[in-house]
DNA sequence: CTATTATTTCGATTATACTAGAAATATTTA
DNA sequence: TAAATATTTCTAGTATAATCGAAATAATAG
């Protein structure tokens, strides 16, 4: 993953509002939900949900899928490990918490 | 963690210059380097940098430590993994990626 | 076709962030 | 004290983001 693709994606992340969606979507899980039902949930008014769900589809966090009426949401797990993953590249050396360091996860990377 | 402190520290680390600047300072490992190297190494301009430091280090992401005339900075790779395990939080049972369905990483979650 | 429900676009307001040059401050060395 | 190096503050321009009401557009059901 590319450092500027990570930027953008933890930016979307950074949000408060978008990233009560990721929760909720997370929770959902990979069947996903519809927007109305986010919109509902969470309280948040239709037309800023859609602006924020335009921007998680945008680095690619989120998948839709229309069924009838209702425009299925569902979180790109894959594209959370990356940029998961990004976070820790490379640090795994270091990466150890204080009350980890006796611990020996991290030895075989 | 809570949801608003996870997005402020993704949000901090949305940015491409900051991000540039944590990998940089993950990769020097937790000695750390010298405020003045992070400036002539990743060429950002000296008031810029101290700016997107005082970010860094409101949200906890970095520790300074003077030493003669220079500053320090060094990681907080705790924090690092609290936002990494934020991301990843309760979704371990919805988290295989496809190519890792077959494995069984997240059955004792 | 009409009504209903679901979602998006438009438009406008308000706020906040990024950037960096110039000047100021701090710290050490001579 | 003066010079050198390191870092920060000040300031200002520019850009981008968050928010949400109202109206518009699907999509289906009756």
């Amino acid at each position: 993953m590319k450092l500027e693709d990570a930027a953008e994606t933890l930016a979307q992340l950074g949000n408060p509002t978008r990233l009560e969606v990721v929760r909720y979507l997370v929770k959902a899980g990979p069947s996903g939900v519809p927007v109305g039902n986010i919109q509902r949930q969470l309280k948040i008014p239709a037309s800023t949900l859609t602006h924020h769900l335009k921007h998680l589809k945008g680095v690619g966090l989120l998948m839709q899928k229309r069924e009838k009426t209702n425009l299925w949401c569902s979180i790109n797990f894959d594209r959370l490990h990356e940029v998961s993953d990004f976070l820790l590249e490379e640090c795994c050396s270091f990466s150890l918490r204080e009350s980890d360091k006796a611990k020996t996860e991290c030895d075989a990377a």
